[in-house]
DNA sequence: TGCATTTAGTATGCGCACTTACTATCTGGT
DNA sequence: ACCAGATAGTAAGTGCGCATACTAAATGCA
Protein backbone atom coordinates (compact mmCIF):
# COMPACT_ATOMS: atom_id res chain seq x y z
CA UNK A 1 0.00 0.00 0.00
CA UNK A 2 1.24 3.16 -0.80
CA UNK A 3 0.28 6.91 -0.91
CA UNK A 4 0.25 6.61 -4.80
CA UNK A 5 -2.94 4.65 -4.48
CA UNK A 6 -4.95 6.76 -2.27
CA UNK A 7 -6.86 8.27 -4.82
CA UNK A 8 -8.23 4.69 -3.86
CA UNK A 9 -10.81 5.43 -0.87
CA UNK A 10 -10.01 2.05 0.66
CA UNK A 11 -6.43 1.57 1.09
CA UNK A 12 -5.42 4.70 2.57
CA UNK A 13 -2.25 5.22 4.42
CA UNK A 14 -2.39 4.47 8.42
CA UNK A 15 -0.76 8.06 9.06
CA UNK A 16 -3.24 9.64 6.80
CA UNK A 17 -6.19 8.02 8.12
CA UNK A 18 -5.10 8.84 12.10
CA UNK A 19 -4.60 12.49 11.05
CA UNK A 20 -8.43 12.95 9.34
CA UNK A 21 -10.01 11.09 12.55
CA UNK A 22 -8.72 13.04 14.67
CA UNK A 23 -9.50 16.35 12.76
CA UNK A 24 -13.27 14.62 13.08
CA UNK A 25 -12.43 14.14 16.86
CA UNK A 26 -11.34 17.63 17.29
CA UNK A 27 -14.64 19.02 15.80
CA UNK A 28 -16.57 17.35 17.88
CA UNK A 29 -14.57 18.26 21.08
CA UNK A 30 -14.90 22.15 19.56
CA UNK A 31 -18.32 21.69 19.65
CA UNK A 32 -19.28 20.00 22.72
CA UNK A 33 -17.14 22.69 24.52
CA UNK A 34 -18.43 25.35 22.01
CA UNK A 35 -21.16 26.17 24.85
CA UNK A 36 -18.69 26.08 27.91
CA UNK A 37 -16.42 28.88 25.77
CA UNK A 38 -13.35 27.34 26.12
CA UNK A 39 -10.99 25.86 23.51
CA UNK A 40 -10.05 21.90 23.48
CA UNK A 41 -6.33 22.76 25.15
CA UNK A 42 -8.06 25.42 27.60
CA UNK A 43 -10.07 22.01 28.39
CA UNK A 44 -7.09 19.91 28.71
CA UNK A 45 -5.16 21.72 31.03
CA UNK A 46 -8.01 22.63 33.42
CA UNK A 47 -8.79 19.09 33.38
CA UNK A 48 -5.54 17.65 34.07
CA UNK A 49 -5.10 20.39 36.67
CA UNK A 50 -8.60 19.63 38.30
CA UNK A 51 -8.26 16.11 38.34
CA UNK A 52 -4.53 15.79 38.90
CA UNK A 53 -4.79 13.98 42.42
CA UNK A 54 -3.11 14.98 45.54
CA UNK A 55 -0.23 16.09 43.77
CA UNK A 56 -1.79 19.75 44.46
CA UNK A 57 -0.33 22.82 42.61
CA UNK A 58 2.55 21.97 39.77
CA UNK A 59 4.98 23.75 38.23
CA UNK A 60 3.92 24.97 34.04
CA UNK A 61 6.50 22.36 33.36
CA UNK A 62 4.94 19.85 34.72
CA UNK A 63 1.53 20.11 34.12
CA UNK A 64 2.80 20.26 30.29
CA UNK A 65 4.43 16.99 30.74
CA UNK A 66 1.32 15.75 32.62
CA UNK A 67 -1.54 16.96 29.10
CA UNK A 68 1.60 15.98 26.46
CA UNK A 69 1.08 19.60 25.23
CA UNK A 70 3.84 21.85 24.26
CA UNK A 71 5.67 23.95 27.21
CA UNK A 72 5.27 27.51 24.94
CA UNK A 73 1.72 26.62 24.55
CA UNK A 74 0.69 26.02 27.81
CA UNK A 75 2.18 28.87 29.05
CA UNK A 76 0.69 31.07 26.86
CA UNK A 77 -2.99 29.39 27.66
CA UNK A 78 -2.57 29.11 31.80
CA UNK A 79 -2.12 32.63 30.83
CA UNK A 80 -5.52 32.96 29.40
CA UNK A 81 -7.08 31.03 32.04
CA UNK A 82 -5.69 33.38 34.27
CA UNK A 83 -6.82 36.23 33.33
CA UNK A 84 -10.39 34.59 33.24
CA UNK A 85 -9.79 33.56 36.89
CA UNK A 86 -10.22 29.99 35.77
CA UNK A 87 -6.53 29.33 37.55
CA UNK A 88 -4.28 30.66 39.62
CA UNK A 89 -0.59 31.07 39.17
CA UNK A 90 1.43 32.25 42.13
CA UNK A 91 5.35 32.17 42.26
CA UNK A 92 6.30 28.78 43.84
CA UNK A 93 7.09 28.78 47.01
CA UNK A 94 10.97 27.08 46.69
CA UNK A 95 11.78 27.93 43.15
CA UNK A 96 11.45 31.42 42.14
CA UNK A 97 11.73 30.85 38.80
CA UNK A 98 8.87 28.48 38.71
CA UNK A 99 5.03 29.07 39.38
CA UNK A 100 2.80 27.15 41.37
CA UNK A 101 -0.49 26.70 39.06
CA UNK A 102 -3.70 25.95 40.80
CA UNK A 103 -7.05 25.53 39.73
CA UNK A 104 -10.06 27.94 41.25
CA UNK A 105 -13.16 27.03 42.58
CA UNK A 106 -14.34 28.94 39.53
CA UNK A 107 -12.52 26.86 37.21
CA UNK A 108 -13.43 23.70 38.64
CA UNK A 109 -17.05 24.36 38.57
CA UNK A 110 -16.45 24.75 35.02
CA UNK A 111 -14.27 21.56 34.24
CA UNK A 112 -16.83 19.60 36.36
CA UNK A 113 -19.53 20.32 34.20
CA UNK A 114 -17.29 20.23 30.74
CA UNK A 115 -16.17 17.18 31.41
CA UNK A 116 -19.49 15.53 30.95
CA UNK A 117 -20.19 17.13 27.52
CA UNK A 118 -16.43 15.50 26.89
CA UNK A 119 -17.40 12.22 27.95
CA UNK A 120 -20.84 12.08 26.40
CA UNK A 121 -19.25 13.34 23.21
CA UNK A 122 -16.33 11.00 23.19
CA UNK A 123 -18.61 8.04 24.10
CA UNK A 124 -20.81 9.05 20.79
CA UNK A 125 -17.63 9.39 18.79
CA UNK A 126 -15.71 5.88 19.60
CA UNK A 127 -19.64 3.96 19.81
CA UNK A 128 -18.94 2.82 16.17
CA UNK A 129 -16.29 0.74 17.35
CA UNK A 130 -18.44 -1.46 19.47
CA UNK A 131 -15.82 -4.70 21.13
CA UNK A 132 -13.19 -3.35 18.92
CA UNK A 133 -12.50 -0.17 21.27
CA UNK A 134 -10.30 -2.04 23.87
CA UNK A 135 -7.96 -3.19 21.04
CA UNK A 136 -7.88 0.29 19.60
CA UNK A 137 -6.98 1.91 23.05
CA UNK A 138 -4.36 -0.98 23.36
CA UNK A 139 -2.95 0.43 20.13
CA UNK A 140 -3.07 3.79 20.93
CA UNK A 141 -1.45 3.46 23.63
CA UNK A 142 1.86 1.31 22.38
CA UNK A 143 2.05 4.19 19.11
CA UNK A 144 1.77 7.08 22.19
CA UNK A 145 4.99 5.15 24.36
CA UNK A 146 6.59 5.31 20.84
CA UNK B 1 -13.20 4.74 32.74
CA UNK B 2 -13.60 8.72 32.98
CA UNK B 3 -11.26 11.96 32.44
CA UNK B 4 -11.37 12.10 36.60
CA UNK B 5 -9.15 9.13 36.76
CA UNK B 6 -6.52 10.32 34.05
CA UNK B 7 -3.86 11.33 36.19
CA UNK B 8 -3.53 6.98 36.05
CA UNK B 9 -2.19 7.35 33.07
CA UNK B 10 -2.66 3.55 32.27
CA UNK B 11 -6.38 4.85 32.07
CA UNK B 12 -6.62 7.37 29.78
CA UNK B 13 -9.54 8.08 27.28
CA UNK B 14 -9.41 7.06 23.65
CA UNK B 15 -9.92 10.45 22.99
CA UNK B 16 -7.00 11.98 24.69
CA UNK B 17 -4.16 9.02 23.31
CA UNK B 18 -5.60 9.76 19.72
CA UNK B 19 -4.88 13.34 20.02
CA UNK B 20 -1.53 12.69 22.16
CA UNK B 21 -0.78 9.72 19.34
CA UNK B 22 -1.76 12.53 16.67
CA UNK B 23 0.35 14.92 17.88
CA UNK B 24 3.48 12.48 18.04
CA UNK B 25 2.66 11.68 14.31
CA UNK B 26 2.22 15.35 13.12
CA UNK B 27 5.87 16.08 14.67
CA UNK B 28 7.54 12.80 12.43
CA UNK B 29 5.72 14.01 9.52
CA UNK B 30 7.17 17.35 10.03
CA UNK B 31 10.51 16.24 10.62
CA UNK B 32 10.19 14.23 7.75
CA UNK B 33 8.99 17.02 5.26
CA UNK B 34 11.64 19.77 6.75
CA UNK B 35 14.12 19.05 4.05
CA UNK B 36 11.74 19.56 1.21
CA UNK B 37 10.61 22.82 2.70
CA UNK B 38 6.97 22.43 3.17
CA UNK B 39 4.06 21.33 5.52
CA UNK B 40 2.38 18.39 6.50
CA UNK B 41 -0.88 19.86 4.79
CA UNK B 42 1.06 21.18 1.89
CA UNK B 43 2.19 17.52 1.17
CA UNK B 44 -0.98 16.18 1.45
CA UNK B 45 -2.39 18.53 -1.14
CA UNK B 46 0.71 18.02 -2.91
CA UNK B 47 0.17 14.28 -3.32
CA UNK B 48 -3.21 14.05 -3.96
CA UNK B 49 -3.20 16.34 -6.77
CA UNK B 50 -0.15 14.19 -7.85
CA UNK B 51 -1.51 11.04 -7.60
CA UNK B 52 -5.44 11.40 -8.04
CA UNK B 53 -5.24 9.12 -11.36
CA UNK B 54 -6.54 9.57 -14.83
CA UNK B 55 -9.51 11.96 -13.04
CA UNK B 56 -7.09 15.05 -14.33
CA UNK B 57 -7.29 18.80 -12.78
CA UNK B 58 -9.90 19.58 -10.46
CA UNK B 59 -11.44 22.30 -8.16
CA UNK B 60 -10.07 23.27 -5.19
CA UNK B 61 -13.76 22.39 -3.28
CA UNK B 62 -12.89 18.51 -5.05
CA UNK B 63 -9.57 18.81 -3.81
CA UNK B 64 -10.69 19.64 -0.44
CA UNK B 65 -13.21 16.78 -0.29
CA UNK B 66 -10.71 14.58 -1.54
CA UNK B 67 -7.83 15.57 0.90
CA UNK B 68 -10.34 15.68 3.88
CA UNK B 69 -9.11 19.22 4.48
CA UNK B 70 -10.97 22.57 5.54
CA UNK B 71 -12.12 24.57 2.00
CA UNK B 72 -10.93 27.63 3.43
CA UNK B 73 -7.56 26.27 4.54
CA UNK B 74 -7.11 24.34 0.99
CA UNK B 75 -7.93 28.21 -0.74
CA UNK B 76 -4.52 29.13 1.58
CA UNK B 77 -2.60 26.58 0.85
CA UNK B 78 -2.95 26.12 -2.76
CA UNK B 79 -2.36 29.58 -3.50
CA UNK B 80 1.12 29.16 -1.63
CA UNK B 81 2.29 25.84 -3.38
CA UNK B 82 1.24 28.47 -6.52
CA UNK B 83 3.52 30.72 -5.48
CA UNK B 84 6.27 28.60 -5.29
CA UNK B 85 5.40 27.12 -8.38
CA UNK B 86 3.97 23.84 -7.49
CA UNK B 87 0.59 24.16 -8.94
CA UNK B 88 -0.93 26.29 -11.18
CA UNK B 89 -4.72 27.38 -11.10
CA UNK B 90 -5.74 28.49 -14.03
CA UNK B 91 -9.68 29.48 -14.75
CA UNK B 92 -12.09 26.33 -14.87
CA UNK B 93 -13.16 25.64 -18.69
CA UNK B 94 -16.63 25.63 -17.90
CA UNK B 95 -17.74 26.88 -14.53
CA UNK B 96 -16.60 30.38 -14.14
CA UNK B 97 -16.53 30.50 -10.80
CA UNK B 98 -14.04 27.60 -9.99
CA UNK B 99 -10.43 27.08 -10.77
CA UNK B 100 -9.02 24.08 -12.50
CA UNK B 101 -6.10 22.93 -9.95
CA UNK B 102 -3.16 20.84 -11.20
CA UNK B 103 0.21 19.97 -10.14
CA UNK B 104 3.49 21.21 -12.30
CA UNK B 105 6.18 19.38 -13.34
CA UNK B 106 8.02 20.96 -10.21
CA UNK B 107 5.11 20.01 -8.21
CA UNK B 108 5.05 16.17 -9.22
CA UNK B 109 8.70 15.56 -9.04
CA UNK B 110 8.84 17.08 -5.41
CA UNK B 111 5.65 14.89 -4.41
CA UNK B 112 7.41 12.38 -5.60
CA UNK B 113 10.49 12.58 -3.50
CA UNK B 114 8.70 13.63 -0.36
CA UNK B 115 6.59 10.92 -0.60
CA UNK B 116 9.54 8.45 -0.40
CA UNK B 117 10.34 10.04 2.75
CA UNK B 118 6.61 10.17 4.20
CA UNK B 119 6.37 6.47 3.88
CA UNK B 120 9.24 5.46 5.42
CA UNK B 121 8.88 7.22 8.35
CA UNK B 122 4.80 5.92 8.54
CA UNK B 123 6.39 2.45 8.52
CA UNK B 124 8.40 3.46 11.16
CA UNK B 125 5.53 5.41 13.54
CA UNK B 126 3.09 2.07 12.83
CA UNK B 127 5.99 -0.69 13.19
CA UNK B 128 5.29 -1.43 16.83
CA UNK B 129 1.56 -2.42 15.98
CA UNK B 130 3.33 -5.38 14.28
CA UNK B 131 0.51 -7.60 13.47
CA UNK B 132 -2.03 -5.09 15.23
CA UNK B 133 -1.66 -2.96 12.50
CA UNK B 134 -4.53 -4.02 9.96
CA UNK B 135 -6.83 -4.07 13.15
CA UNK B 136 -5.90 -0.70 13.88
CA UNK B 137 -6.12 0.92 10.09
CA UNK B 138 -9.91 -1.06 9.89
CA UNK B 139 -10.89 1.07 13.29
CA UNK B 140 -9.68 4.38 12.13
CA UNK B 141 -11.49 3.59 8.50
CA UNK B 142 -14.88 2.86 11.23
CA UNK B 143 -14.29 6.34 12.29
CA UNK B 144 -13.41 8.12 9.22
CA UNK B 145 -16.59 7.24 7.95
CA UNK B 146 -18.52 8.50 11.27
C1' DT C 1 33.05 30.77 46.36
C1' DG C 2 32.86 31.22 41.45
C1' DC C 3 31.34 30.05 37.13
C1' DA C 4 29.32 26.98 33.45
C1' DT C 5 25.29 24.36 32.67
C1' DT C 6 20.57 23.42 33.09
C1' DT C 7 15.83 24.64 33.78
C1' DA C 8 11.24 27.66 34.14
C1' DG C 9 9.10 30.82 31.88
C1' DT C 10 8.31 34.70 28.39
C1' DA C 11 8.37 37.07 23.71
C1' DT C 12 7.90 36.79 18.89
C1' DG C 13 6.90 34.99 14.42
C1' DC C 14 5.05 31.48 11.05
C1' DG C 15 1.80 28.08 9.28
C1' DC C 16 -2.40 25.54 10.19
C1' DA C 17 -7.48 25.05 11.17
C1' DC C 18 -11.56 27.13 11.75
C1' DT C 19 -15.32 30.90 11.70
C1' DT C 20 -17.87 34.58 9.73
C1' DA C 21 -18.82 37.50 6.09
C1' DC C 22 -18.61 38.58 1.38
C1' DT C 23 -18.56 38.42 -4.07
C1' DA C 24 -19.36 36.09 -8.24
C1' DT C 25 -21.44 32.55 -10.67
C1' DC C 26 -24.34 28.61 -11.57
C1' DT C 27 -28.80 26.12 -11.18
C1' DG C 28 -33.65 25.03 -10.78
C1' DG C 29 -38.50 26.07 -10.35
C1' DT C 30 -42.17 28.99 -11.95
C1' DA D 1 -36.88 34.77 -18.80
C1' DC D 2 -36.63 35.58 -14.11
C1' DC D 3 -35.39 35.26 -9.48
C1' DA D 4 -34.27 32.52 -5.15
C1' DG D 5 -31.15 29.45 -3.53
C1' DA D 6 -26.97 26.79 -3.89
C1' DT D 7 -22.01 26.65 -4.86
C1' DA D 8 -16.76 28.13 -5.69
C1' DG D 9 -13.76 30.96 -4.03
C1' DT D 10 -11.68 35.01 -1.31
C1' DA D 11 -10.85 38.04 2.84
C1' DA D 12 -10.16 38.97 7.65
C1' DG D 13 -9.72 37.52 12.33
C1' DT D 14 -8.82 34.09 16.26
C1' DG D 15 -6.60 30.28 18.61
C1' DC D 16 -3.44 26.39 18.29
C1' DG D 17 1.23 24.22 17.68
C1' DC D 18 5.81 24.78 17.04
C1' DA D 19 10.55 27.04 16.51
C1' DT D 20 13.95 30.34 17.91
C1' DA D 21 15.77 33.52 20.96
C1' DC D 22 15.86 35.52 25.30
C1' DT D 23 15.83 36.50 30.77
C1' DA D 24 16.16 34.91 35.32
C1' DA D 25 17.04 31.61 38.62
C1' DA D 26 18.64 27.04 40.27
C1' DT D 27 22.18 23.48 40.16
C1' DG D 28 26.64 21.20 39.91
C1' DC D 29 31.34 20.97 40.02
C1' DA D 30 36.06 22.60 40.61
Amino acid sequence: MTLASRHDSADDSPGLLLWQVTNRWQAAQRAALKPFDITHVQFVLLATLTYLGPAGPVTQKALADMAATDAMMTSQVLRTLESRGLVHRPAHPTDRRARAVAVTEAGRDLANQAVVAVEACDAAFFAGLGDHLPAFTAALRTLRAG
